[in-house]
DNA sequence: TCGGTGATACTCGTCTGCGAATACTCGTGG
DNA sequence: CCACGAGTATTCGCAGACGAGTATCACCGA
């Protein structure tokens, strides 16, 4: 299992900041901001340095000046180098070309909801339906004001967020109207051990096997 | 801003382990296993005792009996604490109740197919839509297989996890469908950039401003 | 009874992620 | 002309994540 020598999703970004001309790190920070990339991955500026010194210790980067501007601390900015260049194609491929697990938060929350009980997991899904609505909304601002000034290419990320938002706002949607409707049996069930925190025989038994 | 004092979400599933009863650490594991949990969260088992020493010091743990069963090395058993109930139930309403960004691998790698071109990019869209068509058709058939035997709530996290991959499935198909048709412009564009590193002046253009 | 295999049960050392702090510079209004 | 806040640019400390390693037991087959 060959694993990646810089695994921070930071690396990556790093190396698409200077794909085109050699930057120093906090211009690196400055152009992915601009770009909007801090939105396509989690991003902490904390790591920024330690990322870079890690590709250039790989030879990812390579150090193409060192400028001192005024009395600023000394600036050193950074180019790609082939490997870099070879690096970051082959993560992109891997991230477009593989499907890897990676259960999102809200996933394991459902995976516990039975601690929560049936009323307040309700009154939380709907809190969250409303937020996933906003997102969806700004979303859709966000794509007709920018779809004339792009080209498609750029906009495609943004569309796949929408499109994910979208779908799991009418997942949640379906599940909260299944739970207030009575569509789902046991409901008195859960709300019983929820209160009392007995466990109901039938579900005690078949945690035991399986 | 009040940040969780054991952010691991492994510490989650500890909680939720010692829910029923006290266990050591291996047991901990063992049954988050055998209930699956690991597949509703990205767990690392070797960060099992740190997690685990973590909650004790924040108090949502404590030892109840440390026995030595022959030779083996001592076993410290834990429950849970009424504060680490608390903690539990806080943590799954945050889970259930806020969404938080969290942008997905693929979307990072979908910000970035113009280094790839157009040609890799299709090839590797396809692989990809053939990995989801397979997970869902697994998810599929352990939801037949699971469904009478489970409570409807036990099922929610795969149902939702299906839901999700059929809609990425979906939307990468259509992506792919619009790539392979010709209905996305500036394809060539894409392509010659690709080949020759010339970045087309529209584009260079437009990454100056905004 | 010997050795192999797999489950049980932890320990350790390294590396890194990142929040927070630091330090300098520039423009502006008082 | 100096105080100040907003931006620029970087350093640092250390908690904590996790891979890899260790050691013992139990069972089984040869």
């Amino acid at each position: 299992m060959k694993r990646r020598k810089v695994g921070n999703m930071l690396g990556l970004a790093v190396l698409s900041a200077v794909l085109d001309r050699p930057r120093h790190p906090y211009e690196m920070a400055a152009v992915l901001k601009e770009r909007g990339k801090d939105a396509d991955m989690p991003i902490k500026w904390g790591s920024l340095y330690t990322v870079v010194a890690n590709l250039e210790k790989h030879g990812f980067l390579e150090a193409v000046e060192s400028r001192k501007d005024g009395g600023r601390p000394e600036r050193t900015v950074y180019g790609i180098t082939s490997a870099g260049r070879e690096e970051l194609e082959d993560w992109v491929r891997e991230l477009v070309g593989t499907v890897e697990k990676e259960p999102p938060r809200f996933q394991a929350g459902l995976s516990m909801v039975g601690v929560l009980g049936p009323d307040q997991t309700i009154a939380l899904l709907r809190q969250r339906i409303e937020q996933l609505t906003e997102r969806i909304e700004a979303q859709r601002a966000m794509l007709e004001q920018l779809r004339p000034l792009l080209p498609r290419l750029f906009l495609v990320e943004v569309e796949y967020d929408l499109a994910m938002t979208e779908a799991e706002e009418r997942w949640t949607h379906a599940f909260l109207g299944e739970l207030t409707s009575g569509a789902v049996p046991g409901i008195d069930a859960w709300r019983r051990y929820h209160e009392t925190g007995e466990i109901p025989d039938d579900v005690g038994e078949l945690l035991e096997e399986e």
